[in-house]
DNA sequence: ATCGTTACGTAACGCTGTCACGTAATAGCG
DNA sequence: CGCTATTACGTGACAGCGTTACGTAACGAT
C-alpha cells in the first residue's frame, strides 16, 4: 500500500533554499528549476512537497510569522510592562530589518507578483498582534496606560511599527530622521498618548534598551 | 535628418495600458505582449518608448507619485492648519484606496517581481512628505502645535499614514479595529501629541470631515 | 515474489522579456 | 521633385519561466 516514502529532509530543504535565493538574489530570482537545482532534485519535486511555486511561497510565508512570532514571544513578561511594549517594538523591528526580503513578502501588498495570501494566511500575522494586546492590556491593568481599549492602542503601535518598518526598507528614512530617531519618537508618543507618566516612559524606555543590548 | 517621428500619442497610452492591467488583472498580468495589443503596436514598442519592462513600470511610478501629489497640492491651505493636516492625511489614504495597486508598487518593497525603486525614484515619493512639513510648520507658526521639529512630527505623521494604509490594504484592519477607527485613534492622537489643545483638535477633525464631503 | 502505490526525472507546452534583423516611413537637402 | 540618411517598428528567434503528461524506479503490504 504505501509507496517510496517522501524525502522528510526535501521540504525544509526547499523552503531554506527559497528564502536564501530570494534574501540573496532578490524575488525574481525564485524559480523552480534554481530550487531544484540548489537542493539536487528536479522541478517536479516542488509540486509533489507544495502544490507549486505559489505553494512554496506561502510555506515560507508561513516560516516567516514563525519567525516573527517567535521573536516576540521570547520578550520576557517584566515587572515594568511599558518597558515589555517597547521590547515587543524593538523586536518586530529588529526581526523585519533581519528578515526584510521575508517580511516584504509576509506584509508587501503584491509582494512577488501574482502572489496573494489568503485570509488563512492573514491570521498567522494577527498573531503578533495578540502578543502586542497583551502587553497593552499590562500596562492598562497596572495603571500605566488609560484603561481604553487596549486593542485599539495594540493596532496603532502595529500601525506605526508597520509604517516605519517598509518606509525604512524601502530606503525613505533618512539623516536626520533616521528610523532610530522616528522608532524612538513614535513608540514614546503612543505610550505618552495613552497615558503614561512621562517619567516613567522614560524609564521604561532605558529599561527596554538595556534589555535589547543584553539580548543580542 | 529626420526618421519617422515618434507618435506622440503611444507613449502615454502604454503607461494607461500598463496601469490598467495591473489594476484589473493584478501584477503577474504586465506582459510587454498584453500591453501591445492593448495600444495595437508591437512588443518592441516598450523598447523604444522605454528602455524595457522595467522602465514602463518605472514611469507608470512616476505617473502615481504625480497623482499623489497633485491630490495633495488641491488641498487648499485654511486658517485652520491643523484642519490642513488632518485633510492632507485623508487626501493621502484616500488617494491610496483609490490607486491601490499603484500604490503598492510606489511604497511596497519588492512590488513586482524584481523590479525596485532608485533613490531618484524616492525623491518623487519624499515630494509627498514636504507637503505634510508645510502644514505641519504653519500649526507651529500659529501656535497649535508646540514649536519642535516640524520635520519629525511630518515624519511620524507619514508612517503612520503608510502604516495605516498598507496594513489596510493588507486586508489586516477588520471589525471592530477597522481602518477609519484606527486612521482617527492615529491621527488625533499624534496631534494631541504635538501639543494641541483637544477642544480646538476636536474641531479641528469636524472641518477636516466636512472638507472631505465637499470635495467628493 | 508480486502488486499497488507513489516519488521523481525527462521532456514538452505555452508563456514571458529581450533583441537582431529587415522593412517601411519620413524629413532634410540638392 | 527625388534621393538619402535616419529612425520606428513588425517579425521571428532565444533563453528562461511555471506547469504538467508520461514513464520509470522504488518501496510497503500481502
Amino acid at each position: 500500500m504505501s509507496p517510496r516514502p517522501v524525502d522528510p529532509n526535501l521540504r525544509p530543504q526547499l523552503i531554506d533554499a527559497a528564502a536564501k535565493l530570494l534574501g540573496e538574489e532578490g524575488p525574481a530570482a525564485l524559480s523552480t528549476r534554481k530550487l531544484a537545482a540548489m537542493v539536487g532534485t528536479s522541478t517536479t519535486a516542488v509540486y509533489t512537497y507544495f502544490g507549486g511555486m505559489d505553494d512554496l511561497v506561502r510555506a515560507m510565508v508561513h516560516e516567516g510569522f514563525r519567525l516573527l512570532g517567535d521573536r516576540m514571544g521570547a520578550v520576557e513578561e517584566s515587572d515594568d510592562p511599558v518597558a515589555d511594549v517597547l521590547a515587543l517594538g524593538w523586536a518586530y523591528r529588529d526581526n523585519a530589518r533581519e528578515h526584510w526580503h521575508l517580511y516584504n513578502v509576509m506584509f508587501g501588498g503584491s509582494g512577488l507578483s501574482g502572489f496573494s495570501l489568503t485570509d488563512a494566511d492573514r491570521q498567522h500575522g494577527r498573531y503578533t498582534l495578540d502578543i502586542l494586546v497583551g502587553a497593552v492590556k499590562r500596562c492598562a491593568a497596572t495603571g500605566r496606560f488609560r484603561p481604553f481599549d487596549p486593542e485599539l492602542v495594540a493596532h496603532q503601535l502595529w500601525i506605526a511599527l508597520h509604517g516605519l518598518v517598509t518606509l525604512d526598507l524601502g530606503g525613505y528614512l533618512v539623516e536626520p530622521n533616521t528610523a532610530d530617531v522616528c522608532f524612538e519618537a513614535q513608540v514614546s508618543g503612543m505610550i505618552l498618548g495613552a497615558g503614561d507618566d512621562p517619567q516613567r516612559a522614560q524609564e521604561s524606555l532605558a529599561r527596554a534598551a538595556q534589555r535589547r543590548l543584553r539580548t543580542q
